[in-house]
DNA sequence: ACCTGAACACCGTTCAAGT
DNA sequence: ACCTGAACACCGTTCAAGT
């Protein structure tokens, strides 16, 4: 029989990990503190012991995770590619966890989450771009918006819930806006 | 003393604007069956009725609703200025619920919000866009995205429920990017 | 036809208690 | 230090019953 213990202490790091996948298989509205410590293999209330804010500070977290990315400009020719470079990483992480991007889109952006922006914004301005905060604005929103309508149209959140189809055209249809909005972004944003 | 029953029989818009305001002025995690149900002065399960879905399906309503926009198209010059007017209703309608954002990023478009869209497309088309409907994709991301970067930035999903803090240079950052957007939908685009 | 009351299975969270 | 069990107030939803 197993060991009713679990193998491996709790660890905020688990329970983040966990959390996303029953988030991204089965909908956010079915991660519930119950049903993650049944995937952990302990009482729900176990999880408080380790992320204290309850609920709300697990979301929180979870919004963090998947807002957090990071680029290394160096080898890239201009600010332009630079650009394009973090648009691509976070329309990533964003699609891989389908079932957070509610969240990432709706809470403030915090910790590393807020300093990876911090990041682009100085890369941008290094690389000569004028009023990068604007610009960083802009991408995010891209973005952000990109991912949602992408998610839209693969049906990710329809009732039945279909085998992912993961919408061959997807990742052609966010170049080809990145495009546009780099080139109208030059327009007026060069230094 | 007030009569038990409601002064008003319920209906399916009143339902949906109780829970609008719930959700604006509350958070969508405190819009529950119950609560309406309270706001419309009727026992919770009076609303199954009239809304034979359930949560789910007042959840669908509500995106919806918000998604759902229109344009007169006559009198404007170019597809850019339809466009613009486009997407300037489109930030309208989601800036006025920020509540139900995260159901409107997230569900995909049914009913009057997909016809919205179709709309969208026939009267770029009209004016001579080349590729309308992939232009419409790339303009829905973006009011989508512009309208959840300026509620993050407002602070609307915090702890403690700021005054509202309109954040006055909303609307100039997404004239700015939009302007940049069509900007580059243009080179490639024309017809 | 429209609404209510009671009931069921399920939430998040607390707190004292176990080891 | 870390986890459990019982308890509390609250969910969504059903179903028979009232008017």
């Amino acid at each position: 029989m197993p060991a009713k213990r679990p193998p491996i202490p709790l660890s905020r790091e688990r329970i983040i990990e966990a959390a996303l996948d029953i988030a991204d298989t089965q909908g956010l509205r079915r991660l519930t503190m119950r049903r993650l410590g049944e995937a952990l293999q302990v009482e729900a209330m176990a999880i408080y012991h380790h992320l204290p804010g309850g609920k709300e500070a697990l979301l929180d977290a979870l919004a963090q995770h998947v807002t957090t990315v990071s680029v290394d400009p160096s080898g890239l020719p201009d600010w332009r590619e630079i650009a394009r470079a973090w648009c691509r990483a976070g329309r990533q992480a964003l699609l891989a966890h389908p079932g957070v991007l509610s969240l990432a889109m709706t809470k403030p952006p915090r910790g590393s989450a807020a300093a990876a922006i911090g990041e682009q914004v100085r890369q941008l301005a290094d690389a000569g771009l004028r009023e990068p905060a604007a610009a960083v604005r802009t991408l995010r929103s891209y973005v952000f918006g990109s991912v949602a309508v992408e998610l839209q149209q693969t049906g990710w959140a329809d009732p039945k819930a279909q085998p992912v189809m993961p919408e061959p055209d997807g990742e052609a249809a966010f170049e080809r806006g990145l495009t546009a909005l780099l080139t109208g972004l030059e327009r007026f944003a060069e230094t």
